[in-house]
RNA sequence: GGGCGGUUAGCUCAGCGGUUAGAGCGCCUCGUUUACACCGAGGAUGUCGCAGGUUCGAAUCCUGCACCGCCCA
């Protein structure tokens, strides 16, 4: 364990002056070197103070990719998972927060590919083994950046655990997973139409497909009639200059791939063509014009074109007749041999000579613009094609049944609730998973082809001895040349990190997890996956909660992108106003799953409420009563010498910790801070630490009473200290570090107990009295100030206490004479002496309380600026009196509504009633 | 086209069936009392998007509508 100088000697000036203002930059990186020598992030670490016995807290950190750097999004994400961490480590729970890096195949060799490009290089000219060595060496300086960045927020991740998804444990198990899929036949290869990406020359799931709004052109065409009377047995024939069916097309040159025209079958205008053929042109092939309900009537001229092998409706149309699939496109979306004299156009010039061939023909009948989806690359916003690869599949029906099985089962909660619904549709929506990329830089598809086209699978690493089939040896095979999509490695990750497939110790101890937290915008990019192959292949659901968080965006509300230039550089902000400040900005006010702007007002409120934090820190040590020595070990306040002021604050900071507790529960992170911010601001700060000031200064008090005060002080910084924590894990740590200790408590704070709720600590009648008095002196500011009395004057106030608040208000009489500036202060036990002396004075009502605050001279002006203010209080008491009794009068409220909700509408309405009589008294 | 979310003080947002709807920032008036001006005291500001409904009681639940945003097709 640290010792406590460690942490000294990062830190700059004198330990025991704090200084003025909280200056995070010299503190922040003293503490973490402090964790880190203490060995704290890993459960199993030196300085764990993790029970066993106790449930393990997991969450596997959803890897930031490679290549990338750290953005205010990953802050935020960092800073949930890490206070979830953190508080769970405080509870002794064996807490593991596990760092990872994603290789991100597609989106990696698109930046890797820019660097090259501007050597005058490409991948083909590097060849496969050089281009992923400059990948590697890439990879190795910009992992580095990613880690110092989680180092800098304060993510308590445990780097002994440290793994990319490009490491042999994981690949071990992408090949483990894949074999097994394969051999119960979830893995399957075949051809099919799939989103081709030219820019990038790879296949891209469904979801990386953008669709954009464009306006593009819609053309009709004419495909001439083959003549029925030219026609030769085998259907093909010249077609009949005179007789055409129009088709309308967004995309013209797929004309040389196309295999039918359709009608549909209810359309009158076509019942007649219906069977014949029309000649495709350029191509000259005779296809046959079909008859199919999904063809829109509505839609260009009601007959459409069908290329099986680049359109998605097409492929099923041409599944359901048995069209033949023609491919003419090539890999760079050129025109492929099958496209006759424009083999080697790009496609855009393609239809460009196409649609001129056809008006020179006049068989174009119209170009009208058209507004239309066009889906693009989410990487290279290339446009997308679709076209027909062989590429490996997983079949998702089942996997995606048990997923949803296990979210309604409710062994794994969705949080917030909302997205539940947007998960269940899409899970049951989703096509088979399209795993082959045709990239370099990732897990390569462990399966081989032996010359018969018999395919092995194994997860050997040394690959096959031979054919699984014919028993050809592996010389003779050829492993696919394809890699993996990023996403079937990531979803191994919850496990993969944990050794699996191999039993380890970690993955008995930590595995499954137990949060997930991750923006929704990725719920079925990592969170579907995740879920899917966890359960299929672990036998369960890799956590127990989804907790998604919302997006992070500028204070316009737009989201935050480098190209658009509004994006708030993390590190940038550390160094402005802390860790911890950005950490708080970052939760406060936040609810999960819900957007959230963040800007410099919003920072700079957390900068200062760590500055309060630090500040009322230095008052409370520098507040220290000389009976008490510098390294006295930390003790209770001795309840006997605490008068009510401090059973208030102990009350309070109990409370705190309940409805902190409450919150964490409820993961409402925000609900956590906001509680702390106005526990420790508007309690502690406002009246805790002012009403123990008085007490710490008076010389009279016997000194046992004035000890216990600042232990008070001392007993409720602590516990907000410990809740705080998770969310400002420095300065909490920086702070902590100086307070008296017990002999118990560790040396630092990031593995000390989380607070409980002592039950002696709550009392009401305590917190009830001061608060009331806290009224009277709320009050008095009131009226002094609606009055424009100079602040400092100190005034003559008579007030009446009622006899059980007596000894409450006596203990607390010098406070209230200070912060009410109340000089001569004295107790009138007569209501009625004071109510009948209020000529010349300042009348003041806080409940039972009532008192007259006597200024030197009461003038014409101030008469009148007071009247104003009680005639404002009396209005509206006669306001809430009137609304009191009109609830009252209503039969079906009091009959129906519950007892304690009328007895309290009772109460109210006779404590309105006196007021207003008072006030009335007062004014008359 | 389907779904989800939002609409609350000038701004950014909490609140999601029970007294008088809150916070931060901003605004107004005062103030440097030895933790803090990154501060303190006090104050003003709301037909809780619109229209219906349920309920003793609705910002909160239901229905419809409008506008804004997002997701999916």
């Amino acid at each position: 364990m640290a010792d406590r100088d460690t942490m000294k000697m990062h830190e700059a000036g004198d330990e025991t002056e704090l200084a003025k203002s909280y200056r995070p930059g010299e503190v922040e990186h003293g503490i973490f070197q402090a964790w880190l020598d203490a060995d704290v992030f890993n459960p199993d670490g030196a300085g764990s103070r993790a029970d066993w016995a106790k449930q393990p807290f997991v969450v596997i950190q959803p890897p930031p990719n490679v290549t990338g750097s750290l953005h205010l999004g990953h802050a935020q994400r960092s800073t949930v998972e890490d206070l979830m961490t953190r508080h769970a480590r405080m509870q002794r729970r064996p807490a593991l927060f596990l760092p990872g890096l994603d290789h991100a195949s597609i989106a990696a060799q698109y930046v890797l590919d820019k660097l090259l490009a501007a050597k005058g290089e490409t991948r083909q000219s590097l060849g496969r083994e050089k281009y992923l060595e400059a990948m590697w060496e890439f990879v190795r300086t910009t992992r580095e950046t990613i880690l110092s960045q989680q180092r800098r927020v304060g993510a308590s991740l445990d780097m002994t655990r440290l793994r990319f998804t490009m490491d042999e444990v994981s690949a071990a198990a992408v090949r483990e997973a894949f074999h097994r899929l394969y051999d119960e036949g979830l893995a399957y290869r075949t051809e099919a139409l799939i989103h081709w990406c030219p820019g990038c020359r790879t296949s891209v799931s469904d979801l990386e497909v953008i669709p954009k709004e464009t306006t593009g052109s819609l053309w009709t065409m004419r495909y001439h009639l083959v003549d029925e009377s030219s026609a030769s047995a085998d259907g093909t024939g010249a077609p009949d200059p005179n007789a055409w069916i129009s088709v309308a097309t967004t995309r013209p040159e797929t004309l040389l791939g196309d295999t039918a025209v359709a009608v549909n079958p209810d359309d009158p205008r076509y019942t007649a063509l219906i069977g014949r053929k029309a000649m495709i042109p350029f191509v000259d092939r005779a296809v046959p014009i079909i008859a199919d309900a999904v063809v829109d009537t509505a839609f260009g001229t009601g007959a459409v074109k069908i290329t099986p092998a680049h359109d998605n409706d097409d492929y099923d149309t041409g599944k359901r007749h048995g069209l033949p699939m023609i491919t003419v496109l090539d890999d760079a979306a050129r025109i492929n041999e099958n496209g006759a004299q424009f083999a080697g156009l790009d496609r855009y010039e393609a239809r460009r000579q196409i649609v001129e061939a056809l008006q020179e023909r006049g068989d174009i009948d119209s170009i009208k613009p058209h507004e239309m989806l066009i889906g693009r690359c989410q990487r290279s916003d290339d446009v997308v094609e679709p076209r027909l690869k062989t590429q490996w599949f997983i079949r998702v029906a089942p996997l995606a049944a048990a997923a949803l099985e296990a979210t309604r089962e409710g062994k794994t909660q969705i949080l917030p609730e909302r997205f539940v619904k947007v998960w269940e549709h899409w899970l049951t929506e989703m096509r088979d998973w399209n795993v082959s990329r045709q990239l370099w830089w990732g897990h390569r598809i462990p399966a081989w082809y032996c010359p018969d086209g018999h395919t092995t699978v194994t997860a050997d690493p040394a690959g096959p001895k031979s054919c699984d089939v014919c028993g050809r040896p592996a010389a003779e095979l050829h492993q696919d040349d394809d890699i993996f999509d990023t996403w079937f490695s990531s979803g191994l990750w919850p496990f993969s990190t944990l050794g699996w497939p191999e039993k380890t110790r970690d993955f008995e101890r930590f595995y499954p997890g137990s949060v997930m937290e991750t923006a929704y915008d990725i719920i079925f990019f990592w969170v579907a996956r995740m879920m899917m192959l966890g359960i299929h292949l672990t036998g369960q659901a890799p956590f127990h909660t989804v907790y998604l968080s919302g997006l992070i965006r500028d204070p316009y509300g737009q989201k935050m992108s480098k190209t658009k230039g509004n994006s708030v550089d993390p590190l940038e902000t550390i160094d402005e106003v802390g860790a911890d400040a950005l950490r708080f900005a970052l939760i406060n006010g936040t609810a999960p799953g819900n957007d959230a702007r963040l800007g410099a007002e919003k920072l700079e409120n957390s900068r200062n409420f760590a500055n309060k934090l630090w500040n009322v820190a230095r008052f409370v040590l520098g507040a220290r009563p000389g009976s008490i020595g510098p390294g006295a070990p930390r003790q209770l306040p001795n309840r006997a010498a605490a008068g009510p002021a401090e059973r208030w604050i102990l009350s309070r900071a109990a409370a705190t910790v309940t409805a902190v507790d409450k919150a964490m529960a409820a993961y409402s992170f925000g609900d956590v801070s906001q509680t702390l911010y106005e526990a420790v601001w508007n309690e502690y700060c406002d009246w805790g630490v002012e009403l123990a000031k008085i007490r710490l200064a008076d010389e009279s008090l016997p000194q046992a009473e004035r000890e216990a005060t600042w232990w008070t002080l001392v007993d409720a910084l602590d516990t907000y200290l410990r809740l705080l924590h998770p969310i400002m894990p420095f300065i909490t740590e920086a702070i902590w570090h100086r307070l008296p200790h017990t002999a118990d408590d560790p040396a630092l704070l990031i593995v000390a107990d989380w607070p409980v709720a002592r039950a002696e600590a709550a009392d009401v009648a305590a917190e009830a009295e001061v608060a009331s008095l806290l009224e009277l002196v709320r009050a008095i500011r009131n009226a002094r100030a609606e009055a424009r009395i100079e602040p400092a004057a100190w005034l003559p106030v008579d007030v009446f206490v009622p006899d059980y608040i007596g000894a409450t208000y006596e203990a607390l009489r010098p406070a209230i004479e200070r912060l009410a500036r109340a000089r001569p202060l004295r107790r009138e036990p007569d209501l009625a002496a004071v109510r009948s002396g209020t000529e010349g004075g300042l009348s003041v009502i806080a409940g039972e309380i009532e008192a007259v605050v006597r200024p030197a001279a009461k003038d014409d002006a101030q008469e009148g600026r007071d009247r104003a203010r009680l005639e404002r209080d009396l209005a509206d008491a006669q306001a809430q009196l009137g609304a009191a009794r009109a609830r009252l009068a209503n039969d079906a409220f009091t009959s129906k509504a519950p007892e304690a909700v009328v007895a309290g509408a009772r109460a109210r309405a006779a404590e309105l009633e006196e007021l207003v009589a008072r006030l009335e008294q007062l004014l008359a």
